[in-house]
DNA sequence: CTGAAAGCGCTTACAG
DNA sequence: CTGAAAGCGCTTACAG
């Protein structure tokens, strides 16, 4: 049984093909007698037009391209796959598919080359970039080619590019943190830093930075280190930064994520550090892990759910040719407390 | 700056759209100085063919559809969540894409057409369904079309359509953990079943009869009851099962899933019942949380890399007109011992 | 309100 | 080895 075409459709229903294409697409100069006969052919038939037809006239994909980096994180991580699902959803709700994939890098030519070909196949209307440095030659030479791209975690000062979207975190997350830990008392904070090629980790270093300047603490070499975006590096950097100030422990660490604030109570469980009596932690994301974990996590959290939909919203109405999208958006996150964080008694 | 298409590059190259058509596609008939002349001028000009226009001659899509079913888990669930990696990472071996779209259920008639649209439309060469129930007319509608379809975890006996294809858990799960727990004494044996609806339940089910009776254990109703396939729901479970027979508890509880498992531990630590010491449990799936918990779970695991690689790979091959492609696989699984099980001294 | 015609970008027999 | 032509399935001005 072959495929009916529109050609099928309008023989059958006893009109021409332009006019099984107006009633296809819901056009209004269609009578509604002459509609229902069509519409009714249609249902019989199951007939649907093909996209590769469509897409010859011009129409859109309704397709957005999801391009995932750093594949260890995410089959294991609960926070970073629901993005997808937040892309997904978001997505959805405007009737757009999602074509995903995950790469670990784009410094490989392979996958620069991968993404390059999907964009230009005409495969999607956008794409969305999650887990990029902050400059990546392949996306820039992906708007210079006036291709709509959506990116989590990127910001350039100035920039008045319309088809390159981003949504961030706030720029204040690191203060409110310090702010909060000094309420309780804290004098003596140690941080932990991200990657920081990320935009999100520089802004977060530098807020931290501000918070420490504001309410003059000591900013020593021994209480900062750089521990990367999980566990296993957030552990590795605990344990190298408690090691080397066992003399001198801060009371409270600030980390640059959950999955890090995970990798400190592990190192400090290690060295025999009660959290939060010996010490105390302060994570960023709002990790759904953070309230099981033992004592439940403090941190600067955020609404994934909503800055992906942001993210997604601007991107499509982008592809539909609206004016004046804003081009970026900062959504504030919150600080969640729990029980990491203990109040200090000054002298 | 306009897109090129192959007439134009044609043209700069000297030669027909044919040729280009021929370079574009590898084919043989081309000397090497042509070929090379052509693909110079492909490179400069970030030629790449539409799809739209490749699709209309009669291409594959190279892309196949995954169709995830019950939202609730998948943000949660590092394991559920991992599926969607194994899906990608196969199909991109075989230099597929993937476009995945998650529904909450397939009795909204809403969701049915969104997929049957997506199938008709010819934006996928394939679908892969994850967690249907093992009867669904929509797939059954799909497969009368003669649309590929994979299934995780579906089975027909004797049945016979090229196009369906499907892999499966093993069926001697539940037989080979009752055989554990027999081995190490155990003699009142707990069931906490799932989602009867869904072939892989109904099959652990049947295993578990199987070796309940091949060891002649009292198979009592108090020890008996359904668990769903979440966390949420074991632990309703394993509180109304462990309340109603606070006088003859078991000594061991067999968890559909780890999820459900996990649902145990949790009504366990609440009614004070401290596993293994009061009480073993056996989880079924290899969830990553297994090996963090405490006490570590005891689990028959999976390798759903492996299982999804295998339904992929098939599907594929079908897709590319290949005989003979097995229509279904089980996949063997294998127990884990950790530290929720303990030997019971026999009288 | 409606149809005939043109055209989107590609590939594939076909002919040479 | 290579080009001219036909055709895939659709939509969109255009004309009436």
């Amino acid at each position: 049984m072959k495929r009916l075409n529109s050609n099928d459709i309008a023989r059958l229903a006893g009109v021409s093909r332009s006019t099984v294409s107006r009633v296809v697409n819901g056009y209004s100069n269609v009578p509604e007698d002459t509609r229902e006969k069509v519409m009714k052919v249609i249902k019989e038939n199951h007939y649907y037009p093909l996209i590769s037809g469509q897409l010859l006239t011009g129409k859109k994909t309704k397709t957005i391209g999801l391009f995932w980096f750093s594949r260890k994180e995410i089959a294991r991580d609960p926070l970073t796959s629901s993005y997808f699902m937040h892309v997904i959803d978001a997505a959805a709700q405007r009737d757009y598919l999602v074509l995903s994939c995950i790469l670990d890098n784009l410094t490989d030519k392979k996958n620069v080359n991968y993404i390059r070909k999907i964009f230009m196949e005409g495969r999607i209307d956008a794409g969305i970039f999650v887990g990029t440095n902050n400059n990546e030659p392949l996306i820039d030479e992906l708007v210079g080619l006036d291709k709509i791209v959506g990116m989590f975690d990127f910001y350039h000062e100035n920039e008045d590019v319309p088809n390159r979207l981003s949504v961030n975190f706030d720029r204040d997350s690191g203060e409110a943190t310090i702010d909060y830990l000094y309420s309780l008392g804290h004098r003596k904070i140690a941080i932990i830093d991200g990657d920081l090629r990320r935009l999100s980790c520089i802004h977060r270093h530098e807020s931290y930075m501000r918070g420490m300047i504001k309410h003059h603490l000591p900013m020593q070499n021994k209480w900062m280190t750089y521990g990367g975006i999980v566990q296993e590096s957030g552990y590795e950097a605990a344990k190298r930064l408690l090691q080397g100030c066992m003399d001198d422990l801060p009371t409270a660490i600030c980390a640059n994520n959950d999955g890090v604030a995970f990798g400190v109570y592990q190192a400090c469980s290690e060295l025999g550090l009660r959290i939060p009596e010996d010490i105390s932690v302060v994570g960023a994301d709002g990790h759904q892990n953070g309230s099981n974990c033992t004592p439940p996590l403090t941190t600067y959290a955020f609404d994934f759910k909503q800055m992906f939909q942001s993210l997604v919203d601007r991107v499509i109405d982008t592809v539909e040719g609206k004016e004046g999208v804003p081009q970026t958006e900062f959504i504030p996150g919150y600080l969640v407390e729990r029980a990491s964080c203990r109040r200090i008694k000054l002298p």
